[in-house]
RNA sequence: GUGGGAUUAGCUCAGUUGGUUAGAGCACUGGUUUGUGGUGCCGGGGGUCGCGGGUUCGAAUCCCGUAUCCCACCCCA
């Protein structure tokens, strides 16, 4: 038997089928209510497109992607996330060079060749936004605003994490002074954190490792070495969200893991999932579009991942709907098909094909979750009407087969 | 890439110190004697017990190998 390739799911069940058209469709809106278009970007780019906007000291880059040589020779990569793809479509159709805010949002499949766990899979699908052009912190505090409409909406609980990365001015000053505390710290801490000084030295404070962690404790905290710029931004954010009722937890050690981002950097977790908790992360960007060939144009954006969501979503209660039509008799059967396709223009009906008792009908019209069940019998074949129950109060009549 | 756990019916799982035709619940399907469902009762189909070796008179059960899945680390949505 040919099986699916790790990592890589069939969507069939029907319940995980309806989540996630569901998901779709509610976040969608939301995002229409705040003012993104839909945009679709290839899964397949070019390599060096990843290399430069996620970073090549970055496990997704270093590691993960699915990277091969095409038929034409070029060094191509299923993509392992959506904000590079949205960045080089908003530079290639010159987006970049109007004044004009430009929000986006789309949805899909990204890859990332890990070995799958709870919550992490080799094909997974994300929705993100990405805002273009606007450098008020208002726009920061909008989307996190939207994704906490997104989950309220889908009844999921979560807890904001907030942090800021800072900017050109206080970022190589912060990452120095870190570098100099990490090597007066050289001996005690863990093999990992020695590559991350060395590779990304910001990503220490993301270790799991106790040790480290403690040690941590007494490193310089980013988030008192902000440049003025940076610092106002952060309390103003803080501020909007108060204002909001939007909960937060400042976690100077969050970290995002790809080197685009600067400032605002969330992530909304959940604590019913597993190890894998973060269900949606974002931050500022402000400087991706210049490093891939774009004017300056500062940016925003989020993603959250579906699959994730999967099991935290709270179905609306589907209602019975339609109609069951079935024959108890072999004589009934076309008429019943005859009576049930007209049906169909309006509305929801399936059609049974075998003649069977009534006590079946009704199982299989249950089963199929119809609201009505409409009967043709040797009675009915002769009175010229069908019999209908209503399945939700449980009354019947007999129509004429002419008026149903 | 590194650990740990699992693999028996479509699904969730039992299977006693190796011993006859491998079981249950759910699901599916048929009936329930005059045409009434979701919630009664009775029946039915469906398993080379992940795969390959080995030990044994005999293996789902013990040993070795291998594959896959899951969970965790790393990292991330």
């Amino acid at each position: 038997m040919i099986r699916s390739l790790r990592g890589m799911n069939d969507t069939l069940e029907l319940e995980d089928s309806a989540r996630f058209s569901y998901f779709i469709q509610t976040a969608t809106q939301i995002a229409k209510n705040y003012g993104f278009r839909f945009i679709e970007t290839p899964q397949l780019e070019e390599t060096a497109l990843f290399k430069r906007s996620v970073g090549e000291s970055s496990d997704i880059v270093g590691k993960e992607m699915y990277q091969f040589i095409d038929k034409g020779e070029n060094d191509v990569c299923l993509r392992p996330e959506g904000t590079a793809g949205v960045v080089r479509a908003f530079v290639q159709n010159k987006y970049d060079r109007q004044e004009t805010t430009q929000r986006l949002f789309y949805h899909g499949t990204m890859f990332r060749y890990e070995r799958p766990q709870k919550g992490r899979l080799r094909q997974f699908h994300q929705f993100g936004c990405e805002s273009f052009g606007e450098s008020n912190v208002l726009e920061d505090a909008s989307l996190i605003l939207m994704v906490r409409d997104i989950f309220n909406a889908l009844g999921i609980n979560f807890t904001l994490k907030l942090n800021s990365l800072g900017d050109q001015n206080c970022m190589p000053q912060y990452r120095d002074k870190l570098v100099s505390f990490l090597d007066q710290h050289k001996a005690e801490i863990c093999e990992d954190c020695q590559r991350r000084k060395e590779t990304n030295p910001v990503r220490v404070l993301d270790c799991k490792n106790d040790k480290c962690q403690t040690i941590y404790a007494n490193a310089p905290k980013l988030m008192q070495n902000l440049c003025e710029g940076c610092d106002n931004d952060f309390k103003t954010l803080t501020s909007l969200l108060d204002e909001h009722e939007m909960a937060y937890e400042i976690d100077t050690h969050l970290v995002r893991g790809l080197d685009y981002y600067s400032k605002t950097a969330f992530e909304f977790v959940s604590t019913e999932i597993g190890a894998q908790s973060a269900i949606a992360g974002g931050g500022r960007y402000d400087r991706l579009v210049e490093f891939l060939d774009g004017r300056p144009t500062p940016a925003i954006g989020f993603a959250i991942g579906i699959e994730r969501l999967m099991e935290l979503i709270k179905m609306p209660e589907v209602n019975r709907e339609g109609y069951y039509f079935g024959a108890m008799d072999e004589n009934a059967i076309a008429k019943v098909f005859k009576l049930g396709m007209k049906k169909r223009k309006s509305n929801k009906v399936t059609i049974g094909y075998k003649a069977r008792n009534l006590k079946a009908h009704l199982k299989a019209a249950d089963k199929a979750n119809a609201s009505y069940c409409a009967i043709l019998g040797e009675n009915e074949l002769n009175n010229g009407t069908i019999w209908v129950k209503n399945l939700i109060n449980k009354t019947e009549s007999e129509i004429a087969q002419d008026e149903f």
